[in-house]
RNA sequence: GUGGGCGUGGCCUAGUUGGUUAGGGCACCUGGUUGUGGCCCAGGAGGUCGUGGGUUCAAGUCCCAUCGCCCACCCCA
C-alpha cells in the first residue's frame, strides 16, 4: 500500500458519517434553540493571529501548528481566534451589542496522535461576544450540557475561575512560593512547569504531585472582589437552571487568553483524553486583537470524542431504508426501460436505484435487500408483453402489477410515500 | 519530542520447538430455484505474511535495520 492518509488524519467512511450527522444535526438544533447563528470561517489565517491570541509561549503555538513558513500562514489550531478576527473585521459588534455565534469544522495540531486525539480533528465552537454578564456564562454551559445530554452522553461539568489580570498575578506569586519550597518532591515535568507555567502544576496527573498540590493555595480564594462576585453569580445561574457541576480549583486551561470562568465537560470513558467540551471566558482578547472592548466567552466540543463515546454505547442505530424502489430489469430491453423509468421516479422525488449490469434476478434481489430497498419493481419479458411491471413489497412479500405510463408512475409514488 | 505494544487477502484472525500447495470467519461473486431477497448448502475469486537485508538445506516463524499503525507521557477538544 503506497498511498495512504497521513498519520493523524482520518477518513470518515460511509456508515460512520451517519453518526457524525446525528451529532451535528443535534448540535444545530440545540444552538438554534439558544439563538446562536452560524458563522463559517476560513481554515487558513495569518500565523500572527494565533500567536497573538493563543499565546506565543503555549505548546500549540510553539510546536504544534501547521505553518507555511514562507507565507506566514497557518492552518487553524482552534476556532476562537478566527471567529474573533471575523467579528472585528466585519464590525459585527455594531450590528448587535451581543453576538451569539457558532461554527463547525476541522482544526489542525501537529501532536502525536492517540485515542481521541488527531492531527486533523473537528470541533463545534460556540461563542458569545459583547457581554460580561455571568448569566451568559451559565447559559453557555447550560447549552453545552443540554447538547451532551440530548446526545445521551454521561459527562460531568467541572467549573473554576482563573481570576483576571487584577488578581491572578498575586495568586501566581503565592503559588510560586508554595511550589518553590517543594521543588524536590515534584516530578520532572512539574519542575519545568514551575518555571514555564506554574498553574499547570495544579493539574498534573502524577499522583505524587497531586498529593503535594492538594495543599496548594486555591485560586478560588484569591479572587478579587469583582471576580469573586462574578464566579458566585455564575454558580447561581447554573443552580437556577438546574445544571449540576462541581468546583475544581485544580482545573486550568492551556490557552493564555482565558480569564475568570473556565469549565470542562469530562468523561471517564475516553482514556486519557477526558475532555469532550471545554471553554472559558476571555475578556480583553477582542481588544488585544485590535477590536472594541468586547468581553467574550466560548466553548469547543471535540466531535471525534463525541463520536467515540456514541460508538461505545453500542446503541445500534438501525440504518433507515435508503432506497424506495429498486428496479430489476431482466434482459436488454427491460434494462433499457428501467433506466428511463428510474430517472422519471427520481425526478418525482423517489430514491431509486438499479443494477446497471443487469445480472440475474436473484442477484438483483440480493442487491435490493442489501440496499434496504422497500420495493422492487421487476420488469422481464412477461412484464414487457403485458406492459406492466411487478412491484414487490420487500417487507410483506406482496406483489402486484403496475401498468407502465402515468397511472403506474402515480401508483409507484403512492407506494413510495406509504413506505416512508 | 519520550516510552511501550503491534504489523498475515477489503475487515477480524490461526499458524505449535523454523519443515511440503499459509488455514478459518465476515464480506464479495456464482450455483442449488430455465425469473424472486434475508436462512442454509456447495463452489469460486482474492495474500510480494509491512519493507529491505542476514542466518539456514529450509524463514510468516530466528537476527538486524527500516517504515507504518496503536496506546501512554507531554499537550489538549
Amino acid at each position: 500500500m503506497k498511498l495512504k492518509a497521513l498519520n493523524g488524519f482520518k477518513d470518515i467512511l460511509p456508515g460512520e458519517t451517519e453518526l457524525w450527522r446525528q451529532v451535528e444535526d443535534r448540535a444545530r438544533d440545540v444552538f438554534a434553540r439558544f439563538n446562536f447563528a452560524e458563522i463559517r470561517l476560513p481554515i487558513l489565517e495569518k500565523t500572527e493571529l494565533f500567536a497573538r491570541s493563543i499565546g506565543e509561549t503555549t505548546d500549540i503555538v510553539e510546536k504544534e501548528m501547521y505553518t507555511f513558513i514562507d507565507k506566514q500562514i497557518t492552518l487553524r489550531p482552534e476556532a476562537t481566534a478566527s471567529l474573533l478576527r471575523a467579528y472585528i473585521e466585519h464590525g459585527l459588534y455594531v450590528q448587535k451589542p451581543v453576538q451569539r455565534l457558532f461554527t463547525v469544522g476541522p482544526m489542525f495540531r501537529h501532536e502525536r496522535p492517540q485515542q481521541g486525539r488527531l492531527r486533523q480533528f473537528h470541533q463545534m465552537d460556540a461563542e458569545v461576544l459583547g457581554s460580561a454578564n455571568p448569566r451568559v456564562d451559565a447559559e453557555l454551559m447550560t447549552m453545552g450540557s443540554m447538547l451532551l445530554a440530548e446526545l445521551g452522553l454521561n459527562v460531568s461539568l467541572e467549573l473554576n475561575s482563573l481570576g483576571c489580570p487584577a488578581c491572578r498575578p498575586a495568586f501566581r506569586e503565592s503559588l510560586l512560593s508554595f511550589l518553590g519550597s517543594r521543588q524536590d518532591a515534584l516530578c520532572e515535568d512539574c519542575k519545568r512547569r514551575s518555571v514555564t507555567n506554574p498553574l499547570r502544576v495544579l493539574d498534573c496527573k502524577n499522583p505524587n504531585c497531586r498529593a503535594i498540590v492538594a495543599d496548594a493555595p486555591s485560586i478560588q480564594e484569591h479572587l478579587c472582589p469583582e471576580c469573586a462576585t462574578h464566579f458566585q453569580a455564575v454558580q447561581d445561574g447554573l443552580d437556577q437552571l438546574g445544571i449540576v457541576y462541581s468546583l475544581n480549583k485544580f482545573m486550568v486551561r492551556g490557552l493564555d487568553y482565558y480569564c475568570r470562568t473556565t469549565f470542562e465537560f469530562i468523561t471517564a470513558d475516553l482514556g486519557s483524553q477526558s475532555a469532550v467540551c471545554a471553554g472559558g471566558r476571555y475578556d480583553g482578547l477582542v481588544e488585544q486583537l485590535g477590536g472594541p472592548k468586547a468581553p467574550g466567552i466560548g466553548f469547543a466540543m471535540g466531535m471525534e470524542r463525541l463520536v467515540l463515546l456514541l460508538l461505545q454505547k453500542e446503541q445500534k442505530i438501525e440504518p433507515p431504508a435508503e432506497i424506495d424502489i429498486f428496479i430489476a430489469g431482466l434482459g436488454g430491453d427491460a434494462s433499457r426501460l428501467a433506466f428511463s423509468l428510474m430517472q422519471g421516479l427520481r425526478k418525482a422525488g423517489a430514491r431509486v436505484t438499479m443494477d446497471l449490469d443487469a445480472r440475474s434476478l436473484k442477484s438483483q434481489m440480493k442487491q435490493a435487500d442489501k440496499a434496504g430497498a422497500r420495493h422492487v419493481l421487476m420488469i422481464g419479458e412477461e412484464e414487457l408483453a403485458k406492459k406492466a411491471g411487478m412491484l414487490r413489497n420487500m417487507a410483506t412479500q406482496e406483489q402486484r402489477e403496475i401498468p407502465f405510463g402515468d397511472e403506474g408512475l402515480r401508483m409507484l409514488l403512492e407506494a413510495t410515500a406509504a413506505g416512508r
